[in-house]
RNA sequence: CGGGAUGUAGCGCAGCUUGGUAGCGCACUUCGUUCGGGACGAAGGGGCCGCAGGUUCGAAUCCUGUCAUCCCGACCA
């Protein structure tokens, strides 16, 4: 290929809309154009770079025993509606974009496909004995998400590889879940990528259990928490660590853990109260009123009680109200914050914020218009273990000192709801402290268990005669995510610096003036020569000075550049490699020799054996 | 959804306070000189100044509305 047929154009100053640098790179280097919020173009580079890393994921998908196919990605919502997914998708976070035909007729553009491949599987699947199957497919799927941002990172229209199991059994979905997590560990090897697996939140998808595949990049949106000892490692979302000890509280009980009144005017705040009466955070429960609204219309409000020195964790509170009131109102849309101007809205009174305490009576709720009558109450267990601690008297101004759960007269619910943090001390072992790691999470493998199946009704015969539904599983890479993770990763101040399996080409040639005769004639005959040699090769044919040429050269993040200069004369040119220092000059008739094994040695990208 | 900002040539921006009919850099076209790390000079093309309404003799500039885009937040009271 030739730069002058190329379309290339690229760009000298940042474009305006990008922050992070692999977003800054892409567009400045001429892969990728923007035609509307999260809605990229991808050019004749970017292809080349995705039909690459689509391929590597094909061969490790093919290898492991799966099936490429190609669903619609014009989805009925009866469908959805059947797994129940239908509201959540469309009306609560609202990532499906959805439509009505002519005739009235609703639909919607995957964002996954759990709904049609379950019906598919359910179709043609009748019996154990053809089980189990794995279908993946690699196209565009779209999600309206709120904020798209950083390019591909997270664009309302991406390419995506997913992937579904079909299982007689739990033990068979087990084996199917770790060959994808030995498929998606060469996969991000062979794309160059240092990944990380992480425990992760199952999140939308639901399922049990999930593993995240992360490549660590400063820009990355998610932290991840790892022990140094590399034996744990989860998605914060997710992590689990061991709270400090909570100071105990002087005095202890009061009043037989009524606790017993303190005037604390003004200090509304657990910072202002601490620091007015020589308390410690881990002796205050600190209680968040939110409320919880489900896919059947309830509003839920949720009193949760957390030591006063432990942060919420809003993925762990969302699936502990899911699962305890799921069933009954449908999906959880939304969890916010209860304000004054929600308690108006309601006609309820309004309540001592900044006082309040876990004791808070439901009868506070009796006069509203539509929310439940009584606050669904969770605890933390830094909170429900402490013996006596300091709570909000629920009256301006007033605090409660030496109170106990059962003083108060309450049993709480207990669950886990705190945020690991950085420098919390491991579960596993304590003497490790979890260290903070910022990462694109770029694969997630789940095992769905019987969810989908048993929504839709996707069953199977069994080898006794008996119907039953599939265990699955499903599988997914950010197949354009990916990639541009990879710049993320592989990137310096000049440019792009591409691993050599997914670089748009392996090789630039250069000739430093084009003008010369010589030097474009060698040029060509090394383009033509590497290109026998099965070398995927571009050549800067412009009419430009060298010094823009290997300006661009660094900006594109080829990994090998050829410069057919000076020495052309002699025979001789010189190679350097993009992501190294330094440069190499030998005679020309040697470079394919020299290159050769090194392009086949990189085209493996990390993998090892 | 809340807050903040910005819409002027393909891209990055100035001009707006103090109204007088649009400018700079990059990119593009032509010519010349250059030619190994984003050259220089000359000449040129390209704009319904986001859109609608208003004020005014006159609006990119002032007022109102609207649309769009970007950033931060949506969590501890």
């Amino acid at each position: 290929m030739r730069v002058s047929r190329l379309m290339l154009v690229t760009l000298r100053e940042d474009p305006a809309e990008a922050e992070i640098p692999s977003h800054k790179l892409l567009l400045r280097a001429g892969y990728i154009r923007r035609l509307a919020p999260g809605i990229y173009a991808y050019l004749p580079l970017m292809w080349r770079v995705l039909r690459k890393v689509s391929q590597v994921v094909r061969e490790e998908m093919d290898a492991a025993g799966a099936l490429e196919t190609l669903l619609p990605q014009l989805q009925p919502a009866d469908l959805w509606r059947r797994s129940g997914r239908w509201a959540g998708y469309t009306a609560g976070e609202g990532i499906m974009f959805h439509l009505q035909d002519r005739q009235g007729r609703e639909l919607g553009l995957g964002p996954t496909h759990e709904e049609v491949i379950t019906t598919l599987a359910a179709d043609l699947l009748r019996s154990y004995r053809q089980l189990p199957v794995n279908l993946y497919q690699i196209q565009t799927k779209f999600r309206d998400e709120i904020r798209p941002r950083f390019g591909l990172m997270r664009g309302r229209e991406f390419i995506m590889k997913d992937a579904y199991s079909f299982h007689a059994d739990e033990a068979s979905l087990a084996e199917a879940y770790a060959a994808m997590d030995r498929a998606y560990r060469r996969i991000f090897a062979r794309c160059g990528l240092r990944a990380v697996a992480v425990e992760a939140d199952s999140g939308a998808i639901g399922g049990s259990a999930s593993q995240e595949f992360m490549v660590t990049a400063e820009a990355g949106e998610d932290l991840i928490l790892a022990s140094p000892d590399g034996r744990y490692a989860a998605n914060q979302e997710r992590a689990v660590s061991l709270p400090t000890a909570a100071r105990p509280l002087p005095g202890g009980l009061r009043r037989g853990g009524a606790g017993e009144p303190l005037a604390t005017p003004g200090e509304a705040t657990i910072e202002q109260l601490c620091a007015g009466h020589g308390l410690d955070p881990s002796q205050v429960v600190k209680v968040l009123l939110l409320l919880a609204r489900f896919e059947d219309g309830a509003g839920q409000p949720l009193l949760v009680a957390l030591r006063g020195d432990q942060q919420l964790n809003d993925v762990k509170l969302a699936n502990a109200v899911s699962a305890r009131l799921g069933a009954e109102h449908g999906a959880l849309l939304d969890l916010s914050a209860i304000t004054p101007e929600l308690l108006a809205a309601q006609d309820l009174p309004q309540l001592p914020f900044g006082y309040l305490g876990p004791q808070l009576d439901d009868r506070l709720l009796a006069g509203g218009r539509s929310w439940a009558r009584g606050f669904l109450r969770l605890v933390d267990p830094t909170a429900a273990e402490l013996e006596a601690f300091v709570c909000g008297a629920n009256q301006t101004d007033q605090h409660l000192v030496g109170a106990s759960w059962s003083g108060l007269e309450l049993q709480p619910d207990v669950v886990d709801l705190r945020a690991a943090q950085p420098g919390d001390r491991c579960c596993h072992d304590a003497d490790q402290r979890l260290e903070a790691t910022r990462g694109i999470e770029v694969g997630h493998i789940f095992q769905l268990g019987r969810k989908y199946s048993t929504a839709m009704e996707a069953c199977f015969t069994t080898e006794t005669g008996s119907s039953e539904p599939f265990w699955m599983g499903c599988y997914g890479i950010g197949v354009s995510r990916l990639a541009q993770a990879a710049v993320e990763q592989h990137h310096d101040a000049n440019g792009i610096c591409w691993p050599l399996a997914i670089a748009p080409f392996e090789v630039l040639v250069v000739p430093a003036n084009a003008a010369d005769a010589v030097q474009a004639e060698l040029a060509e005959h090394l383009q033509a020569r590497l290109e026998e040699a099965g070398v995927e090769v571009l050549l800067d044919d412009r009419p430009e000075r060298a010094g823009l040429k290997f300006k661009d050269g660094d900006l594109l993040g080829i990994p090998w550049r050829v410069v057919v200069g000076r020495g052309a004369a002699e025979g001789r040119v010189e190679l350097v490699e993009r992501a190294g220092e330094g440069s190499l000059d030998l005679p020309a008739d040697a470079l394919v020799d020299h290159l050769l094994p090194r392009i086949r040695r990189q085209r493996r990208g990390l993998l090892e054996d």
